[in-house]
DNA sequence: AGGCAGGCTTTCT
DNA sequence: AGAAAGCCTGCC
């Protein structure tokens, strides 16, 4: 195990943030995260953080994934008092971070995510991972009779690779509640398996926010919206600001003059976390 | 060329 | 019924 102190994070907020969607709490506050990477479980303790792993894999894997080396106290100093409205959201989002997600996870995920709800994204990914994915075993944390934690392992699925999904075909995606996305997830695992798809990923992740953003735009079901969630989500290009049904709403009424993207030149994509995290939670929260 | 209407699967509110 | 982290196609 592994104890640690980090500000700015709420594993919760960022479970309902809408950026991941196999995040879940199991019990008494312990969330569990399925990652490329593997498989980890964590509980907040006061100040303190309580992860399943040892010090040296939370300093290689974990620290990156939960995205440690940025300073969001800096990003949120960025916003002047005037700006009402983004205070408030950061005043109610203010645990949420932007994961350093598998870029190839993301690219399903977020395809699946177009026109679509959340209730129903986890469940076609759930899906897809209990059909396509590897069972593996992780250490996750559990509260013993005296009241401590200690480490158990626990068994889960992986993020299936695009070979397992092109595989399957049209009609094994079915089932899955994908409607008519199952051809552009079919889609996106063929250009994505063997060495050309490597080749193609390699080359995405080297690339400048601009040239990601056109090569995601070729793929058929990627368009504007996905193509920048799949920048700021899976290739963290934090500039990235997608522009979905409910932030257009928060444009429309609040920032009826624009969105001052110039100002926040840099970090857009974090603040449009916080934006949506505050849209979709904020009934729930008071 | 760039913008717009209509259609698309299915679930949730 | 209308909306949901939209995109594709066909038409102008």
């Amino acid at each position: 195990m592994y104890r640690i102190k980090i500000t700015d994070m709420d594993l919760g907020q960022i479970a309902k943030s809408g950026q991941c969607f196999r995040m879940k709490e199991l019990e008494q506050g312990v969330w569990s995260v399925t990652a490329g990477a593997g498989y980890i479980e964590a509980v907040r303790e006061e100040e303190e953080f309580l992860f399943s792993c040892e010090e040296g894999e939370f300093q290689t894997i974990w620290s990156h994934y939960f995205d440690l080396e940025e300073d969001y106290a800096g990003y949120k100093k960025r916003v002047p008092s005037e700006d009402s409205y983004l205070r408030e959201a950061i005043r109610c989002g203010w645990g949420v971070r932007i994961l350093r997600q598998d870029l190839w996870e993301m690219l399903v995920t977020f395809i699946i995510s177009q026109n679509n709800n959340i209730p129903r994204i986890k469940g076609s990914v759930k899906e897809l991972c209990q059909r396509f994915g590897m069972e593996k075993t992780g250490k996750g944390l559990v509260l013993s009779s005296d009241g401590r934690w200690e480490e158990v392992w626990k068994s889960y699925m992986t993020f299936p690779s695009p070979e397992s999904i092109a595989s399957a075909g049209l009609s094994g995606l079915s089932g899955l509640g994908l409607g008519y996305r199952d051809k552009y997830i079919l889609s996106i695992a063929e250009s994505c398996s063997g060495p050309e798809g490597k080749k193609w990923l390699a080359g995405l992740k080297e690339a400048d926010y601009e040239c990601a953003h056109a090569m995601l735009l070729k793929q058929l079901g990627i368009g504007k919206k996905v193509a920048d969630c799949v920048c700021l989500f899976g290739l963290h290009h934090v500039g990235a600001f997608p522009v979905d049904t409910h932030v257009k709403q928060i444009l429309t009424t609040y920032y009826p003059e624009g969105f001052p993207l110039k100002r926040y030149e840099g970090c857009a994509g974090i603040l449009q976390q916080y934006m949506f995290y505050h849209k979709i939670n904020r009934l729930a929260a008071e």
